[in-house]
Order: C-alpha cells, then structure tokens, then sequence
RNA sequence: GGUCUGGUAGUUCAGUUGGUUAGAAUAUCGCCCUGUCACGGCGAGGGUCGCGGGUUCGAGUCCCGUCCAGACCGCCA
C-alpha cells in the first residue's frame, strides 16, 4: 500500500497514529540537527520531521538525499509539533519519519511550484504539467471540474439528456473558418470538427429528445485572443415547445444554481434585461458590462452650430460622465487622450469638459463653448461639481464602439470593474441580419437557423437589415457567456432564410439538405442556447483569460508548446492521405 | 494581414549618453545552525545579452531584417 491518509486531512486527532504517505517534495527545511520536509500532494501538505537522535540515521541520510519534486513515501507516526503554524489545515501535526522509500527522483523543476512562481508565462506553458501542480491552477480547474458537475446535476433534474454528437462532420460556408481533417478512405474529401453542434442538436429535437445537453468541445479556425481557444468548451442546450421565455427561465436558473453552488452567491429577483437596440446606444456594446453606470449621453443636437468644425461635421457625438474625475491633472487626461487615439480605438481625438467646485466649467474647446453652453452639457450629462465628462465624435457606428472602449477603460481606471461583482444581464432582441461590406451580402448575425420576429416579418423583402431575431445573448461583466435563440422549424421560412443569405437551391440543399428533409417529418418548435464553458468558469473564477481554466490550452499562435503542436506530417502519412503540401517559407 | 510590448544567469528582472570585469534577487551546490514553516548565516558555481546583418575605434545599448512570447485590431459568437 503506497498510503494510508493524503496530505490534506491529518489533524490533531490523528495523532499516535502510524501513517504512510506518499507524495511530492515541496521544500526542505535543513535546521542541522533537525530538518523538516513539506510533502504536497493534490490535497494539501503535511510537515514531516527529522531529529538526530530521535530517528534512526538511516532516515537522517535518506532525508539528505532528497531535492524539490521528489516523489517519496514516508511511513511513521503523527505526532503534535511544539510549534503549532494555525495557516495551515494540518499545522498541528506532523509526521516523524520512520521509514523514507525514494518512488522517483527528480530534476530541479525550472520554476518554483508555489502560488506566486518565479516562472513567467512562456517557461510555465512549456512546462504546464508542473504549473499543474500549482495550487492557483490546481483551483481554477476544481472550480470548472465542480461547474461542470453542477450543471449536469442541475440539467438532470429539469429533465434534460446529455446526448453526444460526432465530432468529424461536414465544412459549411457560413460562420468561422473550419478546422478540416482529411479522409483517408475518400480521397480528397475531408470531415469538418464542428463549430457547435447546433444542426445535430435540432435533429435531436425533430427526434423528439426535447430536453437535450451536452458539455462539448467545439473548434473554430480563427484568431485568438486571452478569451479564444481554437478547441474550446459549450455547455449546448437545445428544448422543444419552448418560447423564448421559457429559454431564458431555464437558463437563469442553472446560472444562478452554478453560483449558489460553486461560489457561494446568489443573485437576488430576476437578471435585468435589454434589447440589443438599447444596449448599442446606452453603452455601444452588445454585451454591456453593468457593474457601473457611466451610461452615453448623446450629445450631437446639444453641441451642434456653435462653430466648432468636428463637433458640426460628425455624425454622431457621445459623452461620459466620469463621475469625481475632475481633479484629473491635464497630464492624466492627455494620456487618457492619447489611449483613445492608439490604432485599436481608432479615436482622432477627445473633449473634455471638467465641472468645478465653484459650478464654473473648464473645456478643452472654451473657444467655441461659453459658460452657458457648457451648463447645458452639464445638465444633458448630469454631471455635478467635481465630475469630468469626456466627449468623442464621429461616425455614428465607429464612436459608439469607440466610446465603449473609452468606458470600460475608464471604469478600469477607477476601479469599477470588481472581478467579485457579478452583473448578469440578457440582452434580447438581436438583428436577424448583418450586412457584410466586403461580401455585399447579408450575414446571419446567429446563425442561419435563427427565427424573425413575427411582428417584424413584413420588412422581410424591403428592408431586411431592420427585422429581429428571437435571438438573446446572457453577457455577465462585459463578457458574452452565451447565447440562442428560437429555431425555425418550417421549411419554406428555412428556404427563404437561406435565400437572404445569398444561397442558391442547389447550395442550400447540399449543405443543409438534411435538416430542411427532417423538417418535413413533424419538427417541434424548438430553441435553446449555448454557453462558453471557459468563459463561464473563467468569470465566476474572477478571471478575463480562460487559459488557466483549460488543464492544457494553447498560445496566442494556436500552438502548444508542451507537446509543440502543430507539426509537419511525414511523407507517407500524406501520401496516404492524398495531400500535397505547398512549400512554406518558415524552416521546420 | 496589422498595431503595441517584451526576449540579458535555471528563473524573475536591472543594466544610465554606446565605453573597457554584464549586476541583483531567487533557484542550485557546499559548510554551519534543535522548532522551522518565504527558516537563518557564510561561501561557490552559473551568461551564445533570442538569431542574422549593419553603423562604430568600440554594441546588451543605435539601425535593418528575422524568430519567439504576450495583449489588442481585423477575424470570430
């Protein structure tokens, strides 16, 4: 028997007792006639102590031998230390080491295994195994290992079946780039993974499965970003018979169970709500973050034909209340200033109109606005004395997305983003359609199986960039954790959807010909939703990147630079597969 | 595809206006230490300054290119 107890649960009253455990060296503690070792495992450390003259010399020269990371067995007995340590769960005890076997020896680890490491980010990603065994890491993947427990508990008892769906499937034009897998079997074809298994889960519903989940992987070929993993996880939900209240029900009440359960908080009354239209123009952003008001004040008639050329000429001009930030130093508000201006705003510039104490107000276009003028910006903006309002013009669609920027920086700066704070909200009522420039065609805002609005159907051939979708998105502190919407389950709508998008017949029924065929065969009305599994368990975990919660994720580049994947492929393997590769520049 | 930041000891970083022997902390190794728990004390070893080129009497430092990493824009729901 390797061990009798872990690390973790040895307390006063085991002591007397004669243990054996095995585990990892966390550090070694050599007082000369006296050395102490803490042994870590997943469940915590215990000390173990060596005396001279108390254990046997065999044990005084084993314990000289070992180094950090070794892994060891230790069998003796649990004894109360003279000086107790109260941080630690099993700080009242330690093991007085009988027997010492050596399991494995280990090189000196590259980084210190501890919660605040010495290693970096690129050292630690080509180590992860051992950054595993950190417990900040260790935490992080026990919260998603009890998110994901939670979840299907919760999903059972509301009668919802986990149904697996394949993994190699069929490429589709529309959405993000597929990741391909030839087939060796079929010359020149190849599979697709899947970038959520929404066709499959609305067969499932024709299947009459109308309660279905499924944790999942899902891959999309794109980009990434310290919240986008190439292979990432969803919490899929699909339902039949459902509006999309009852969509929206469903789901508060498993993120308020994974709260309640996961992180001890819960949500009081029901998640606010707001149609995309107004979170566009309150915060110029689909996924608001609410922690903090700040909301835009549209300014454009206020500050209009007082001569002031950008102000006249631009679209669209929003404002900010930073509320207390008047004492903001012009070197402050220039940097402020100049963070707008970086290539990923894109702003040419910002106002700024400060409120004194005394009430009188101190712009940075004085010339162009009186006293009188500046009190009505006051009055629109709400701002009171001691408050900064800053300004940004331009093209309506480009200064909100840029005024969203500034205020999400600017909440950081003040601290209004608490990682412990949790502002759910669902934002409903989301375009059916985008246009696309470079295409010149619509886009599926969605995705193509997203159903109209009843009401707004008769804009459909007119204007269709103005019809909503039954489609809604829960953002959670700035964050899109997930959204739906109601499906179509008619043909002819399904066709016409199809036809919007630009798809021809023919196009249609080669890549969706399946499910417009299961649709003649008495499909349910049916919805659901989607929600990033990282994202989820990130944000709970109070973190913005999801790569901690992944046991083995990949870099900025798509790599992992663990196992260092991808590689190239050898001759035969793509013989075998009917490949040509195309030479690349970059040596191997 | 683009923007920004970084790459110096095992690791995390400092390195001034270009100047002669590239430092600190930590880790490692050795010695000392009977109540440590970030143990402490003394000492030692440890460097292709990412790589290639250029400017210069002289480059870690300046210039060009390139590779790698991170954040972001485009992209992606």
């Amino acid at each position: 028997m390797y061990r009798t107890h872990n690390c973790g649960e040895l307390r006063a009253e085991n002591i007397g007792q004669k243990v054996t455990l095995s585990a990892w060296v966390q550090t070694i503690r050599d007082k000369g006639n006296i050395t102490w070792i803490d042994l870590r495992d997943r469940y915590g450390i215990t000390q173990v102590v060596a005396e001279h003259g108390v254990v046997s010399d065999a044990v005084i020269a084993d314990i000289k031998k070992l180094g950090r990371e070794f892994v060891v067995q230790i069998e003796g007995e649990i004894i109360e230390r003279h000086s107790k340590n109260p941080e630690m769960l099993t700080g009242d005890i330690e093991l007085k080491a009988e027997k010492i076997t050596l399991l494995n020896a280990s090189k000196t680890p590259p980084f210190t295994i501890e919660d605040e490491t010495d290693g970096g980010e690129e050292i630690r990603a080509k180590y992860r195994y051992l950054d595993l065994r950190r417990n900040p890491v260790k935490e992080k993947l026990q919260l998603r290992h009890k998110v994901s427990l939670e979840t299907r508990k919760y999903l059972d008892t509301v009668d919802f079946m986990e149904v697996e769906t394949p993994y190699l499937i069929k490429s589709t034009p529309e959405g993000a780039r597929d990741f391909v897998v030839p087939s060796r079997m079929n010359p020149g074809e190849f599979y697709a993974l899947p970038q959520s298994p929404q066709t499959f889960k609305q067969l499932l519903m024709v299947s009459g499965y109308d309660r279905y989940y499924q944790i999942v992987k899902c891959f999309r070929d794109e980009d990434l970003r310290a919240d986008r993993q190439p292979e990432f996880t969803q919490i899929d939900c699909e339902m039949a018979f459902v509006e999309q209240e009852d969509v929206l029900n469903t789901f508060e009440g498993l993120i308020k169970h994974l709260f309640e359960t996961c992180r001890d908080h819960k949500f009081e009354g029901n998640f606010p709500r707001m149609t995309y239209a107004e979170a566009l123009e309150k915060y110029g952003s689909d996924k608001p973050d609410i922690r903090f008001g700040m909301e835009f004040c549209n300014m454009t008639d206020i500050v209009k034909g007082q001569g002031f050329g950008i102000f006249d000429e631009a679209e669209t001009v929003l404002a900010i209340n930073a509320e207390q930030c008047a004492v903001y130093t012009r070197k402050q508000i220039d940097k402020v200033t100049d963070w707008v201006k970086r290539p990923q705003v894109g702003a040419k510039g910002m106002i700024y109109m400060r409120v004194n104490e005394d009430g009188t107000f101190k712009s940075s276009v004085d010339k162009f606005y009186d006293q009188t003028q500046l009190a009505k910006w006051a009055e629109a903006t709400n701002a009171k004395p001691g408050d900064l309002i800053l300004l940004l013009s331009g093209d309506d669609l480009k200064v909100r997305s840029q005024m969203n920027d500034l205020r999400l920086h600017m909440g950081d700066e003040l601290g209004l983003r608490n990682p412990n704070v949790f502002a759910p909200l669902w934002v409903l009522d989301f375009p059916l359609l985008e246009w696309d420039e470079d295409t010149a065609r619509y886009h599926a805002m969605h995705h193509p199986f997203t159903s109209p609005k009843p009401e707004d159907m008769h804009l459909i051939d007119t204007e269709p960039g103005k019809v909503r979708a039954n489609a809604y998105d829960l953002a959670m502190n700035g964050v899109e954790l997930g959204g739906g919407s109601i499906r179509i389950h008619n043909k002819e709508l399904q066709a016409r959807m199809f036809e919007l998008l630009g798809f021809s017949d023919e196009e249609a029924k080669a890549q969706f010909g399946f499910l417009m065929n299961a649709f003649e065969y008495g499909a349910p009305p049916h919805g659901g939703l989607a929600f990033g599994f990282d994202r989820l368990v990130a944000t709970m975990g109070g973190s913005d990147s999801i790569r901690d919660y992944i046991a083995f994720p990949k870099n900025n580049s798509g790599r992992d630079v663990m196992i260092d994947s991808p590689a190239p492929l050898a001759a035969d393997q793509l013989n075998e597969l009917s490949l040509d590769v195309k030479k690349t520049e970059k040596p191997a």
